[in-house]
DNA sequence: TCTGGGGTCCTAGGACCC
DNA sequence: TCTGGGGTCCTAGGACCC
């Protein structure tokens, strides 16, 4: 097998909400600007989904509860999230972007992964492509992006990362396993906040460290991931850059203002769920055969339950009568609601079942 | 510190079929 | 009376991503 080297981008976008929230409005350039949830004076529920780095330079990081990110910086322009801004804005980005590549895989509102293999002929022309990319994106949309290259999506993912913002990071394939040797393994794609506290347990802090670790305990321990976190570790990946093709399922989830045990208000919530999701199923023709819902209560615990009908559908009365018997039982539990969602999955687009018949 | 909302993928067990 | 092996579908929970 001799595997083609390649070239892989990964751009993206520097704090993007709000970014593009001071491009709108530029009295608030230079201060410490926060998209999220209301705060409502340190008592709002829910989290930070941007910070610019004025903010950040407070202490204040994405995910972060909102109310934390109040007693740590009151004084920030608190804004709600413009999503249809960001999509159109993003939208603009992507058309930009791919144009430069014969792949492209969108992660997210404001990441792409570009393979740009056939587009160069070295790593210095791959860093002239992206700086080309990033001076686009800066004359047509006064953002800036950060771009990682490299041989892999997995190290252009860690190189975007390694400079921000405005960066531009090349890792050569010969300099990928010293590059991320000194990393925590928290940057790796996939070690999230548990692999991270489990391999900590087994003295593992550094990329480094897990490339010299046995890759057979790993494998004991996290299944197929851990061969896969070894492989990574050493820089190595083969997946391709892959559009994504059509959704898996469509959801919409809402958390009360304060938990409730009020049945009619839980009920009506979750109507209103239903009707979102079904509109937005409606408007991409697409029909679904699972139900599921989703409750969490008071103290976080969460529960789905789901429900396969015997045959497609598309009417809200289904949804709603299905997304109903399944919640009902979870309404007998002393316990109060903090949240309740509707999801549909095992989709189909109506254009594609009208072939089956 | 007290945890949004939109997604994807994996695992493990059970039902069911051949 | 005891009990295979492979495959698919479904469900619940969990980890991860932005």
């Amino acid at each position: 097998m001799n595997e083609k080297k390649r070239f892989i981008f990964h751009l993206d976008m520097d704090h993007f909400y709000t970014a593009v929230e001071e491009r709108e409005n530029p009295t608030i350039k230079g201060k410490p600007v926060v998209v999220g949830s209301n705060p409502k004076a340190g008592k709002g529920r829910g989290v930070v989904s941007t910070s610019n780095y004025e903010a950040r330079a407070s202490g204040i990081r994405s995910g972060m509860p909102i109310s934390q990110a109040w007693r740590l910086c009151p004084d920030a322009v608190y804004l709600p999230p413009n999503f249809p801004l960001y999509i159109q804005v993003s939208r603009e980005i992507m058309a930009i972007a791919r144009k430069y590549a014969d792949k492209f895989e969108q992660w997210g509102i404001d990441e792409v992964f570009l393979d740009v293999t056939n587009r160069v002929k070295d790593w210095a022309d791959a860093e002239v492509l992206a700086r080309q990319i990033k001076q686009e994106i800066k004359a047509k949309e006064r953002l800036t992006a950060s771009i990682g290259v490299g041989p892999n999506k997995l190290i252009a993912k860690v190189a975007s990362d390694f400079q921000k913002p405005d960066g531009l990071t090349v890792v050569r394939e010969e300099d990928a396993e010293k590059f991320l040797a000194p990393l925590a393994v928290r940057k790796l794609l996939w070690v999230g906040r548990k692999t991270e506290a489990k391999l900590k347990a087994l003295g593992i802090n550094t990329i480094g460290d897990l490339a010299r670790y046995d890759p057979t305990v790993l494998s004991s321990m996290f299944g197929v991931m851990g061969l896969q976190m070894h492989l990574s570790a050493r820089g190595l990946d083969r997946s391709e850059v892959e559009e994504r093709v059509g959704v898996k399922s469509v959801s919409h989830e809402t958390t009360f203002e304060e938990d409730t045990a009020d049945s009619d208000a839980i009920l009506q919530a979750l109507d209103s769920l239903c009707v979102e999701v079904q509109k937005e199923t409606a408007e991409q023709k697409l029909l679904f055969k699972t139900v599921s819902i989703k409750i969490r209560y008071q103290g976080f615990e969460t529960h789905t339950k789901a429900k396969t009908l015997p045959r497609l559908t598309n009417r809200v009365e289904d949804l709603k009568k299905t997304a109903r018997e399944l919640l009902l039982p979870y309404l007998d539990v002393d316990m109060k609601i903090r949240l309740i969602g509707v999801r549909v999955s095992s989709l189909v687009s109506c254009e594609k079942q009208k072939t089956l018949f």
